[in-house]
RNA sequence: GGAGAGAUGGCCGAGUGGUCGAAGGCGCUCCCCUGCUAAGGGAGUAUAGGUAUAAAACGCCUAUCGAGGGUUCGAAUCCCUCUCUCUCCGCCA
């Protein structure tokens, strides 16, 4: 296990050993500062260590042979027990030695974010997010258009109060029409993704080991921003490490499928969908979206994962990210995709698309969906590998995206479809899912 | 929760202290043979890391038989802990 540790950095071990400042440059586009310094003079050790290691482990292996020849003979072996005397200290210590060093490279290695693909745009943060294309006109109201929140209170379907006494703020409480509608979304989500775009409906986990997160990049660098759960009565001593996490997308559990897994070249592409709640502290957001559904402790999304052979993975993207915005044009709703600069990719992304639903009441565009290559980052971490053409295992492209935000789904609902009188005009789409009601009112059981 | 059984390469499966990285089979690749088809013969076929190199191939070395520790000159094999799977009993939506 010593020496396995490199599987899981973000890079080939090789590529940063030997092209350390094209890695360097590139991951400052993004504004990661790799530690050069640090990084070189561990690799330094590392190497005159592993090679002290291996020498020894090959004097013992060899000695031992000897042994085990020399007694199979009937010959006295004492001799040569004298020769390896204290080989066996001198090699725990090298040993020990080595897996420190590893344990500090793989530390630092773990914490790397993936490169941003050359096409991905230079920039340091949001503003720097290029418009690739919008889809529909913003609707002109003729009246003064009410938010989501006093929408859905108004209509006595939203309660906030109700779900900060049972959870606390960030939570919410949906009843009648509205809680009818969110089932609606995702049945009408999963429906197209699974009839129309060909992806495998999956049912997953919520709670997943630390292994799964590690893989898809949430941890070790984000843990803050997760939920644990500690299972069954335990001393406060034990809880320092949590059995599980909730889960913050279900790209996690999806996507580690595959981990430690080699699947055959004829079962690529792998496209799945999941619907699932999803759990994030949103640590760090205070103030941010604090009235309404936009950032919630605890939302629903249906999630598309593709798991796809190398050079399909961009023409990929965009195919995931199609299948994104068709529930959208469905829906009828305005949106725009932006394509998220080097400053604003995620950690684990190579390239990653926004698409930003138009919502009335906040007079703007807002993120609804986020479709991202990984290339091979998570798969590298993951150990998922195919068998390629030669027969030879080699590491997957992982996608993900969003096909949608349920919750967001519903608030661009609501303010888009709105009347004057605060009802909701249900989108045609939506109607089959709604048992043909067209109009959302207060009345609706 | 109680009692038992198990985890070995792409797959199946042998292997209870020494030249075992692992028999045999299946699958796969290449070659030969056979006028098709079927069958037969031969060779090859794990992964990762290190070393060397401009880079690679070949070679050499190291690690890996669920995971982690221990005993030993030497562990797939013995001991301990954990995880997972299976069977039976109990409990349970």
């Amino acid at each position: 296990m010593l020496y396995k540790y490199f599987g899981v950095c973000m890079l080939e071990i090789q590529q940063l050993r030997t092209d350390l400042k094209t890695v360097s440059q590139n991951l400052a586009k993004r504004g990661y500062h790799f530690p050069v310094e640090k990084f070189n003079s561990l690799e330094k050790n590392r190497k005159t260590i592993q090679t002290h290691t291996q020498e020894l482990q090959a004097k013992r292996n060899s000695v031992s042979k000897k042994i085990g020849y020399a007694k199979s003979k009937g010959e006295d072996i004492a001799p040569i027990m004298a020769e390896v005397a204290n080989l066996g200290d001198e090699l725990k210590q090298a040993e020990t030695e080595l897996e420190q060093i590893q344990n500090q490279l793989k530390q630092i290695l773990l914490e790397v974010p993936n490169l941003p693909h050359e096409s991905t745009p230079d920039g340091k943060s949001e503003a720097d997010n290029q418009e690739i294309r919008r889809y529909g006109e913003p609707r002109q109201f003729d009246f003064a258009v009410k938010d989501h929140v006093s929408l859905g209170e108004s209509l006595g379907l939203l309660d906030f109060e109700s779900a900060a006494k049972l959870s606390g703020s960030r939570f919410s409480l949906m009843k009648g029409g509205l809680a009818r509608l969110h089932r609606a979304l995702t049945q009408f989500m999963m429906d197209i993704q699974t009839q129309e775009n060909g992806y495998t409906e999956v049912y997953v986990p919520y709670l997943v080991n630390n292994e799964s997160l590690l893989g898809t990049g949430q941890l070790p660098k984000f843990s803050e921003d997760l939920f644990s759960v500690y299972a069954g009565e335990k001393e406060e001593t034990d809880k320092q490490t949590p059995n599980f996490h909730l889960i913050p997308t279900a790209e996690v559990p999806i996507t580690n499928m595959v981990r430690d897994e080699i699947v055959a070249l004829e079962q690529l592409p792998m496209k799945f969908v999941a619907h699932t709640p999803c759990f994030r502290s949103e640590a760090g957001s205070y103030g941010k979206d604090t009235r309404g559904l936009i950032r919630q402790h605890q939302f629903d999304k249906v999630e598309l994962v593709q798991i796809v052979h190398p050079q399909q993975s961009y023409k990929a993207l965009e195919q995931l990210l199609g299948d994104a915005e068709k529930i959208l044009q469905k829906l009828e709703l305005p949106y725009r995709v932006m394509a998220l600069c080097s400053g604003d990719i995620g950690f684990s992304a190579t390239k990653t698309y926004d698409i930003e639903v138009w919502l009335p009441a906040q007079n703007t565009y807002r993120e609804i969906s986020s479709c991202s290559n990984c290339e091979a980052f998570q798969a590298r971490r993951m150990q998922a590998r195919f068998r390629n053409e030669k027969g030879k295992p080699e590491l997957l492209h992982t996608l993900n995206g969003s096909g949608l935000a349920v919750g967001r789904t519903l608030v661009a609902i609501l303010e888009n479809c709105q009347n004057s009188d605060g009802n909701i005009l249900i989108p045609s789409a939506l109607q089959a899912y709604m048992g043909g009601i067209e109009l959302l009112t207060s009345e609706i059981k």
